[in-house]
RNA sequence: GCCUGGGUGGCGAAAUCGGUAGACGCGCCAGACUCAAAAUCUGGUAUGGGCAACCAUGUGAGAGUUCGAGUCUCUCCCCAGGCACCA
């Protein structure tokens, strides 16, 4: 090897040495008898065929780094990595380019393998997952029985969301904004049998968890808002010449007074009973016209209102005031009971409703100052005090709430009600590239499940995977594989055609991870006790409702059923921001891309991963901009010429001094993944090191590979060899230590302020008398001036920072 | 509309138990090396004024607290992300 650095020598020499090693991998009988585990995670990437991208690496290397701190630091880390192959991802992309996704899957794969070692992760190949494997999704089969089983899986046939483009259903996290996930179609309303997984009944406790788990803040504030916890109270109406009640929710019980109108959901069960004969033209297209819009549509919050009239009347429990039942598309069937009491005077929508209709507005709640009959010009949402509320005039909102739920509560009326904005999760796809559901529906049985034993349900072959229009999957053509005989009575039945959705595959993974050496269970109890929960899981904040939330439910799950001790995943989880590329997302359409390998090729993977932890904060927004990686390019350059130049000796006393401030400040901000500081760090304890063009002393250098060598694990091996250490950094090196006395120096500089400007500084011994000090900062030259013939009033001194002197 | 982040040089950013604003890096300018260029190395680089010493201004806007505010309080504005007719 040359003495000018080669990135590509050194890195692809001490991936060989790792591999042959066998550094980074783990065997069984060392996953068992490991003594201080640390699970340390990352995302598995679906493998696409435009390849690994970017911003994968930005999460992966701030991750990799993570590991390989707490190795040096003496943990065992197991750091694994898979394929997240299944899904509609796949599935569209092989579409699109007319090919099939069990020909396109292996080889993406192995161009990912590829990339991922290239890039110097470390990664134990020994423990990889394959979700479109069959030793993998045999297990998450087997997951769907369990949680059957559990009596978490419900068959229902509700309104779902069908995304016409992508002809398959969709969970509620999968509609963004009314559009489809992945392909943005708008999303429609069918009525359609599917499978659920009953995750609202963790409702409670996926959002309680979130005070005892040390997530990012903006994670669990995202999955706080998505569960939606609304407390209030479900009241009785009585429909007026009728048997029927309406039960309404609302969270504003303090203005039942207020209400002037009702209004149901046009799916509501009552609008058929409740139409009257001269409104039921009206109402049969008004819910014909709704049923047809679709998500976006029904969804925007800024068009105007409308409804009809069902023509019949509800009596309003406090008062016996008698009130029309409309049906309008703002109130959505999905959520509370469908139905709600109109309060104009103090709810927004029902302002503009009403405003719209020509409905009356009541005002029942006054703010300081205002009286009773001040009119509204509009909703008043704020605090305040019951007003034309009979008896329970005065009361404050938050009494009035407690009181009118309680006096309707004795009278059997009304109760307290908590309400989640979480939905079922809507698990079935009618789509070919993902597990099939282990159910058998029997025409004398009913829907069976394949016993456990006959897993996997093999994935069926198909040449035609295409999906269509009819709401039965693809699946279903492969007829032999289809047709089946009933596995309770033996009668004539077929499979569920349709396959899980993707994110059961990347809800377990994990778990799966330490157990991959086990052919004949899911998860082995003792390597499983061991390893898990993940002590560190870092990734994309995108996932916060989708993966990271089913993730917990089903840990919940599997924990009440007894297969695992623990009921959150993820210790310890931190979102890495999001990469842009020169202050815009990077897209293939904008063609402002960066491909991994091109940035390998040209400076290596060490400085590729150095920059991207430099760019700015691993937890916000990061602007990649090409030209900057001249910076720690440079600086590895710099090192390399440094280290190999390097002589024998003591440290110089300035030198060793920010050699411990260095170790200091880096091993505060690793663990805390301040990379971006802790990199400026290191560059400038190697400034101080080289200055002057002065050689450095190995034991100078020695420290500073250690600590850099998490972010550039290659050159650190090979300049910690060539300074005669035998071994392998990663298996021999520990992380330095600091001796605080030896951060300080002698002397310190401080600035000397005159009325709270700087006007000099001086330079004085760290322990000098207070009185000295104000002495030495008088003296200054440019300070005396400035206090000339002035009164000192007050004088502030911060020991080895700054005087203040005050005059007058 | 609600909930998160964030707003600091030409650019990415540092510094927030209140204490020298701009560390580190990019870019730019000058110099060294070179026939020349690239690469590398050295020095400079917030803005305005001044030969300089220095002076004034400066962390989205405005007010306040303080000896002292990027940092704390109040009122706004803007950008990014999430949620959104959720009663």
């Amino acid at each position: 090897m040359s003495e000018r650095y080669d990135p590509q020598a050194v890195e692809t020499k001490w991936q060989a040495q790792w591999e042959r090693r066998g550094t980074n991998s783990w065997t069984e009988a060392a996953l068992r008898n490991a003594k201080d585990p640390y699970y340390n995670l990352m995302m598995f990437p679906y493998p696409s065929a435009e390849g690994l991208h970017i911003g994968n690496l930005y999460a992966y290397t701030g991750a990799d780094v993570n590991g390989r701190y707490w190795r040096l630091m003496g943990k065992d880390v197991f750091e694994p990595i898979g394929f997240d192959a299944f899904g509609i991802h796949s599935e569209n992309y092989a579409l699109k380019v007319d090919k099939n996704p069990n020909d396109l899957i292996p080889a993406n794969i192995a161009n990912f393998t590829r990339v991922l070692k290239r890039f110097g992760g470390m990664y134990d190949w020994n423990h990889t997952v394959n979700s479109t494997s069959p030793d993998y999704y045999r297990w998450t089969q087997w997951i769907f029985l369990k949680l059957m089983q559990a009596g978490l899986v419900e068959r229902r046939e509700a309104p779902v969301n069908w995304c016409p483009s992508c002809k398959t259903v969709l969970a509620n996290e999968q509609v963004i904004a009314g559009l489809c996930e992945r392909c943005e179609s708008p999303v429609e309303q069918r009525e359609l049998p599917q499978w659920f997984f009953r995750i609202t009944d963790y409702a409670p406790r996926l959002l309680a968890n979130l005070d005892h788990i040390d997530w990012s803040d903006v994670t669990k504030k995202a999955q706080a808002n998505w569960i939606g916890r609304s407390d209030g109270a479900e009241v009785d109406f009585a429909v007026k010449g009728r048997e029927e009640t309406i039960r309404i929710f609302t969270t504003r019980p303090d203005t039942l007074f207020g209400a002037t109108y009702m209004v149901l959901a046009p799916e509501h069960p009552l609008v058929e009973t409740l139409a009257t004969p001269e409104q039921r033209d009206a109402v049969g297209s008004y819910r014909e016209s709704v049923a047809k819009q679709d998500l976006v549509e029904r969804q925007k919050v800024d068009k105007n209102k409308t409804g009809v009239l069902t023509g019949s009347y509800c009596v309003n429990p406090v008062n016996g005031a008698e009130i029309p039942v409309w049906i309008a598309d703002y109130v959505l069937m999905g959520y509370g009971t469908g139905a709600i009491m109109a309060v104009p005077g103090h709810d927004s929508r029902d302002f503009e409703f009403a405003s719209a209709f020509d409905l009356p507005i009541l005002r029942v709640i006054a703010a300081p100052g205002e009286e009773a009959d001040t009119p509204l010009a509009e909703a008043f949402v704020g605090d305040g005090t019951l007003v034309n509320s009979g008896e329970f005039d005065g009361l404050t909102v938050a009494d009035g709430k407690r009181a009118i739920v309680e006096s309707l509560a004795a009278r059997g009326v009304a109760e307290a009600q908590v309400n989640y904005r979480l939905h079922d999760w809507c698990v079935s796809r009618q789509r070919y590239w993902g597990p099939p559901i282990p159910v058998i529906h029997c025409q004398r049985c009913g829907p069976v499940p394949v016993p456990e034993e006959d897993l996997p349900v093999e994935h069926p072959h198909l040449d035609d995977f295409r999906p269509d229009d009819s709401g039965v999957s693809p699946l279903a053509r492969a007829k032999d594989w289809y047709e089946t005989p009933c596995p309770r009575c033996d009668g004539p039945a077929h499979r569920d055609a349709d396959v899980t959705d993707n994110f059961l595959c990347s809800g377990w993974y994990f778990l799966r991870y330490p157990s991959t050496d086990r052919e004949d269970m899911a998860l082995d109890p003792q390597l499983t006790r061991k390893w898990l929960p993940v002590d560190c899981y870092i990734g994309g904040n995108e996932h916060a409702v989708l993966h990271l939330m089913y993730a917990r439910f089903l840990t919940m799950a599997l924990s009440d059923m007894g297969e695992i001790e623990f009921d959150e995943p993820f210790t310890r989880f931190r979102a890495n921001g999001l990469l842009i590329r020169d202050g815009r997302k990077m897209s293939k359409s904008r063609g402002n891309v960066i491909v991994p390998d091109s940035i390998i090729d040209r400076y290596g993977a060490d400085t590729m991963r150095l920059y991207l932890l430099f760019l700015g904060p691993y937890e916000q927004v990061a602007d990649y901009q090409s030209r900057g990686i001249q910076g720690p390019h440079g600086f590895l350059n710099r090192l390399w010429q440094c280290a190999v130049e390097a002589v024998a000796g003591d440290p110089d006393p300035t030198v060793e001094r920010a050699l411990h401030r260095t170790i200091k400040q880096v091993s505060e901000q690793v663990p805390t993944l301040q990379f971006n500081t802790a990199i400026a760090a290191m560059m400038e304890y190697l400034n101080v090191a080289r200055a002057g063009g002065r050689k450095a002393r190995k034991a100078e250098v020695e420290p500073l590979l250690v600590m850099l060598a998490p972010f550039a694990p290659h050159i650190a091996e090979e300049l910690y060899s060539r300074l005669g250490n035998d071994g392998g950094l990663f298996e021999t090196a520990r992380w330095p230590r600091y001796d605080e006395a030896k951060t300080a120096a002698d002397t310190a500089e401080m600035a000397v302020q005159v009325n709270g400007k700087v006007r000099g500084r001086i330079t004085v011994a760290v322990d000098l008398a207070e009185a000295d000090v104000i002495a030495a900062a008088k003296a200054n030259e440019n300070v005396a001036r400035h206090l000339d013939g002035k009164q000192l009033r007050k004088t502030i001194v911060v020991p080895g920072r700054l005087v203040n002197l005050v005059v007058g």
